[in-house]
DNA sequence: CGTGGCCTTGATAAAGTTCAAGAGCCGTGG
DNA sequence: CCACGGCTCTTGAACTTTATCAAGGCCACG
């Protein structure tokens, strides 16, 4: 198995000695989840967390009518479920394979006695939890504050920010998907790209979108704005 | 100076040995804020992180118009500010004082040179975050799925749960806050707890909530409701 | 080639915000 | 002691944004 090999690239568990990476490899269940597949459900006991070596999962809650709001989207390399190991028992939301996905579970108490000996693994953890509260919190503050476009418009530039440079964006989501991260429907988006795109913002072919005007765009997410 | 007692009824910091309560108070800048001031606003550096030790403490993130956004209310214990200290430079929201606050500062790098030296006190810290992130979680899936009655109702049973057993609450926040707390409008909040009040669930005198039909209020959280 | 998912567009309706005005409350200072 | 200013809360009316419902087009995959 090459199992340790992907957990020293875990860029979480980078800075763990070889010996440790092998006790860890000795507690960690492998799995593949098919497209589509629930991981754990909101509410499920969590006695571990997982890790994605390979694929997409979503995170999410779902209101009772169905809708649902896509909390994270994570890659190779990102954790989750880590909350239902440092605070209280079930998760807090769903998770679901979006394509098929290699993932790696830990098992909650090896995993806290291994933090117990390695504080610099409790601190990139820490880092990770802080780094999330962040995105949070721009979240709750772009919902409660802005309005759809200046959400669409802050989230475009974050992702001109990723790829840096280009003006050229390639989603890697549905849009339906983007509306759910965006907490609003696919028809609302359809239509808010539409004015976009007539005003000159942008250029939108399909999953291609183009920056053309990147002020107006900042000028928008600052200031919550319409259209 | 009785910094040391203060320090050791922080939940966080309960299990720490005594040494290190007098090494962390000799570190601790020990700061009192009156009512209305700001003990830091978003995007100044951040090194260090904050614990009130009286008083209360709103977390809150303000659009361009002035419009804010309440995050957090904090109180006696609860520490502020660690995002800061684990990810990243900046503040990601503001901070202001509700009233006097007698509020204690722990600088950054004696604060992580304490932690690689106690794990029980990151496992605290990990623990404070994850529930943050529950909370926040919540609240994202309270904004973008549930309409203001449902997000009223749910706080409204959340205070309850907390004050157990009385259908006798006592708003310690204005409705204004109460209302930014839910993402709205005083305006909005005030038509909608009369309402409720016309409806038969509640009985609303200032600050003095009474649950009349809790089952009826359980229904409109649980579906994201209409009144 | 048909079926299902995704995307778009239109008409309609609901929820919430804005703006404006007024009432109640409280602490300060004349 | 009373009046003033400031702040909170409430209510009404107009308006805006967004969701809902419905229908049609497109594309990929079996």
């Amino acid at each position: 198995m090459d199992i340790t090999k992907h957990i020293g690239s875990i860029p979480f568990f980078e800075e763990l000695p070889n010996e440790q990476i092998e006790d860890l490899s000795m507690i960690i269940t492998d799995q593949v989840f098919d497209r589509g597949q629930i991981i754990f459900s909101e509410g499920d006991d969590g006695n571990g967390f997982y890790v994605v070596v390979s694929g997409r999962v979503k995170i999410f809650k779902l209101s009772p009518e169905g809708k649902e709001q896509i909390l994270h989207i994570f890659g190779p390399g990102d954790p989750f479920g880590e909350v239902a190991v440092f605070a209280g028992q079930h998760f807090p939301a769903n998770a679901e394979a979006m394509e098929s996905s290699r993932i790696f579970f830990f098992p909650r108490e090896s995993f806290s006695d291994l933090i117990k000996n390695n504080p610099s693994l409790a601190l990139n953890m820490l880092a990770i939890l802080s780094k999330r509260l962040r995105r949070f919190a721009n979240l709750i503050d772009d919902l409660s504050l802005k309005e759809v476009p200046g959400r669409l418009a802050a989230h475009l530039l974050y992702l001109s920010g990723q790829a840096e440079g280009t003006e050229q964006l390639e989603l890697n989501i549905t849009k339906t998907q983007l509306a759910s991260l965006l907490g609003t429907i696919p028809e609302t988006l359809s239509r808010i790209l539409g004015k976009m795109s007539k005003q000159g913002l942008i250029e939108s072919d399909g999953r291609r979108i183009k920056i053309l005007d990147r002020e107006a765009l900042e000028e928008l997410a600052e200031s919550g704005g319409r259209l």
